[in-house]
DNA sequence: AATAGTTTAAAACTTAAGTTTAAAACATTT
DNA sequence: AAATGTTTTAAACTTAAGTTTTAAACTATT
């Protein structure tokens, strides 16, 4: 049976934060194990001792981030099946905008993630499996709830799909919106409007939509 | 005076091909000289020949992507600011997801520039002063027009964004995809289907906050 | 056809990064 | 406190990739 010293702990601890800020700003591929090991302040082998090799350390980061976001910020946090769909659709949508904005993270988490999706690692399937299918199913029943008993498979997809990419481009775009906008970083209040917004506009969406399927036509 | 030879422009527009597909599928950094020769058939040492180095081959082949896509697809084609801007906008959103999704490009636009996006050069300056800013002025007249005089900055421009986001997302998300639903490629048919869809879902909701706007509230 | 300039080719050079090794230091249990 | 197992360390190993070199092949001009 192994010992496990509660130095060892720690080292494992501070390479697993260091290496979420360095594969944050530098991505899986660019991010270095010496890079990560002189943050932590451990040798360089220590990666290897304690993790195996650099993927499972970026692994171990992904699902570390993961927890700390979603357990942070519940998609479904103080609502249940029994609440109406608009607020759960305004709940859902506050707590993923809440978990990309979030500065205590300092942006680690949707750097990570949004790396995760334009240059996939094996990781991806885990993240696809653990983290966005729930979160999808979730929104689809609320999205189904919205639209009523004659929305189709594929409508209900899409307008899903609508709601989670305005949520989304506040991880991928964020330098453009420096340079397009001059806004750097977002405050307690931008992030409430922000999903205020993006909770109006896809309510109004989403209902005009179902208006619009018992009609036939969207105008 | 340097001579030209024909067969020499012919290798380096293999090599800005070939750089394209490669710098797509693996990113500025994980790409190699080596796979851009192979796959362009020419020699190893022809990319530092003909480009310097491959910091400036990604940078020639920004470039040439934008020209091609936009070119190709351009977000006013066929409008003028005397159509309604219903149509302005349908016209809008399919062009940018044209230029997303054409499988010609073998999606080398959407994934160049979302790496760009997300690990910016200096060469994101020039191009959010040439594509993106005029993008999006031209998308704020549209959106204007059909909030109405009523509309503040800050609705227009969010507004906007959600736009473009539902968009770009397909840019972004295609591994997520193509994992989640199975979905992997975009026919012409698919394109359509979800130009539509961004258009209709938009226009609701924009039509929506206009309504909103006068009484006040979103419900 | 000869020549000067241009392009291509194969191989070697250089550097950087992930990993491994083996010994030393440390911690825990008996 | 000794013994055993665990963790850390410094150095070396290995591989991969960008770049450079030098000569050969090619092209276009005279």
């Amino acid at each position: 049976m192994k010992k496990i010293s509660s130095t060892a702990v720690r080292t494992r601890q501070r390479i697993l934060e260091a290496a979420g800020e360095v594969f944050a700003e530098a991505g899986f591929r660019t991010a270095t194990v010496r890079e990560i090991c002189k943050r932590a302040g451990v040798n360089i082998a220590a990666v290897n001792y304690h993790f195996g090799d650099k993927e499972r350390l970026y692994v171990a980061v992904l699902k570390y981030c993961k927890t700390v976001a979603f357990e942070k910020y519940p998609a479904d946090e103080g609502v249940g099946e029994s609440d109406p769909p608009e607020k759960r659709l305004r709940v859902f949508i506050r707590a993923m905008l809440w978990r990309i904005l979030d500065a205590d993270h300092a942006s680690m988490f949707p750097k990570l993630v949004v790396r995760e999706y334009i240059e996939p690692t094996p990781a991806l399937d885990m993240w696809v499996d653990e983290a966005i299918r729930p979160m999808f199913q979730l929104l689809s029943n609320i999205v189904e709830s919205l639209l009523g008993k004659g929305a189709s498979e594929a409508i209900v997809r899409m307008c899903c799909t609508s709601v989670v990419s305005q949520c989304l481009h506040f991880a991928y775009a964020r330098p453009v919106m420096k340079r397009l906008f001059g806004q750097e970083s977002f405050g307690k209040w931008d992030i409430e409007i922000i999903a205020d917004h993006i909770a109006a506009f896809s309510l109004h969406a989403i209902r005009g939509l179902a208006a619009g399927q018992e009609k036939g036509g969207t105008g």
